[in-house]
DNA sequence: TTGTATGCGTTATCAA
DNA sequence: TTGATAACGCATACAA
């Protein structure tokens, strides 16, 4: 590969100018930019990464820490790496993936101490979560994707979930549900303190309590089974219950094929609505689910771009962004069936 | 951040002295060996990941190029991006993604030669696909995930379609079926010679002539509706088909539906298995969907551990790897209906 | 077994 | 407006 040197030598100018000429902050005439750029084509030139970042000590690389979970990422992650990826792309930087999870955070303060990557993008977070700590210590620039329990002075992207709930209740409340339950991710996820897990649990015991509803939680595993099971067990327990708010993929399914086994119509004797999920999946089902989709595209992009934000200093960008997941009417929601049809 | 200068000074010994403790492709006596140890452990020592990619020619990073493909990655595509980024890891390497669809390939060339990657993971490869002379001609290290159409003296990690369409069809031709579809991809994705497209269609035309039985095919989108027309169409023009085999998630869903509507009775009256998916994807519907699922996990790993191969020249690991799909028999597929069954 | 010195390909400072 | 030249932090050939 040809370097500065071949390009300076070729266009008889010295290699500063060469640099000066592609880094532009130093003024070069129109006549040696010209022959530049003739030397650079001819020997098709390309400026190399590394030696440009050893010298400006900026890498341009990007780091994504993700815990390599264990329940697998869900479907929406793809569409979020693919989009912080393209982004990163396109402002000039690369997107690595350090798939760490060791609960010291020895590996991970290892990899970012290697000077690597200018920035980190935090997936994943919980709300205690040890790695805002290591980060600010190591001096790496980041944001979460999610938010700590109080992330005031951070940089994070996420999901909006209070009017994601909201939204979700009022358009069962407006076909005339009221008796709602929430069908959740596992209570091992809530007790890790995983943030959509107790983020749409008190939205959700919040707005049902302000509108006087009573509060129907069950948590399960990212299965079909382990749905199929909840709702059979709502069923006995909670036999007026005339909607289902998810959010579970897996259970969802699990969930309404056990009521089309006990002869449930969906939607005429219970709604089904599906939150951080996506129209993707909810067009899987039959009858076709009613969603909210999660914003895995705009999060990808605002996470980037907000890390880019920070590194560069140009602080233009918002601190905090919050965005709902945007509600997909399809077939598996409807009015509430009428009082009378369930009175024996 | 400390540097091997200030180790150097602290542990008493010279510059090259450390270096060479670190590389260990010069002997360095125990005492010494300790002393700079501990001068390490004091100062939180990291070797910088840029100077040594600099100095060394080898940045010991891998990038993964992936056109940003319109109908998005698949599912296993995120099991696949996972695997690979975690094998890079546990090798001391790391995984950019390039999400570059450029026809000419002028941006996919500009970043290779940019000297960021020691090598590439190339994804969604055509038949005949032109970043292979790009990559031969840039002189940068090569693994394909996937084959073109003569792939012979190239290294690629793919899924065993030949055999995967086999042991499917040994699957359903042992519950007694005869007439069997295949449900594939779009026509468009043949026409671009997508891998998994065109060899599923060549190996399921030559193992059911090879059987004597006719060949029945249908191409379209990845959506449920699409599959539910597919379907339709098929019990208008081949009503004896009793097993349809499928590639095609949405489509399979969408399928099952229109079966389940028109009062058919999986499996009895229609067995379904859908390959290249996932146990996952399956236990989405109900009933629970036999599968043969793609080895997303085992080509991420693979085609990492072929690109270090040929990067660090230990031409010890295989040039090919071919994985077949793994059955996963679960409700969908049974016996077929007796001859009986279907005359009026 | 260890030390010295050069180079990797840029950026950026200091002069002119 | 341009040219030397010193970092950047490490690997490695050459000496000792």
């Amino acid at each position: 590969m040809a370097t500065m040197h071949d390009v300076a030598n070729l266009a008889g100018v010295s290699l500063s100018t060469v640099s000066y000429a592609l880094t532009g902050v130093r003024p070069v005439s129109e006549k040696t930019r010209a022959r530049i750029q003739a030397a650079m084509d001819q020997l098709g030139y390309q400026r190399n990464a590394i030696a440009r970042s050893l010298a400006s000590r900026r890498t341009h690389i990007l780091a994504m820490l993700f815990p390599a979970i264990e329940r697998g990422l869900s479907g929406t992650a793809l569409e979020f790496v693919t989009s912080a990826a393209e982004t990163a792309r396109e402002r000039g930087y690369h997107l690595v993936l350090w798939p760490v999870n060791d609960q010291e955070g020895h590996e991970t303060r290892e990899l970012l101490q290697q000077g690597l990557a200018d920035g980190a993008l935090v997936m994943e977070v919980r709300l205690d979560d040890p790695r805002v700590a290591l980060l600010h210590e190591v001096g790496t620039p980041f944001t979460l994707i999610g938010r700590t329990e109080d992330p005031d002075t951070l940089h994070y992207a996420d999901i909006d979930f209070e009017t994601t709930v909201r939204d979700a209740l009022d358009h069962l409340t407006a076909l005339g549900h009221r008796d709602i339950a929430l069908l959740s991710h596992s209570r091992a996820s809530l007790d890790a303190g995983y943030g959509p897990t107790v983020r749409v649990g008190a939205a959700f015991e919040r707005y049902m309590t302000e509108r006087g509803l009573s509060v129907v939680v069950r948590h399960c595993d990212e299965s079909a089974d382990a749905g199929r099971i909840a709702t059979a067990g709502l069923a006995a327990s909670h036999p007026r219950v005339t909607a289902l708010m998810t959010m579970n993929d897996a259970a969802t399914f699990g969930a309404m094929a056990e009521l089309l086994e006990r002869g449930k119509r969906i939607p005429d004797d219970m709604s089904v609505l599906s939150i951080v999920s996506s129209p993707r999946v909810g067009a899987l089902s039959h009858p076709r689910l009613t969603t909210m989709s999660a914003p895995g595209t705009e999060l990808g992009r605002l996470g980037v771009t907000s890390l880019i934000a920070q590194i560069e200093g140009t602080g233009a960008t918002a601190l905090h962004t919050l965005i709902p997941c945007r509600l997909d009417v399809q077939s598996t929601t409807g009015p509430a069936r009428l009082p009378m049809n369930h009175t024996p």
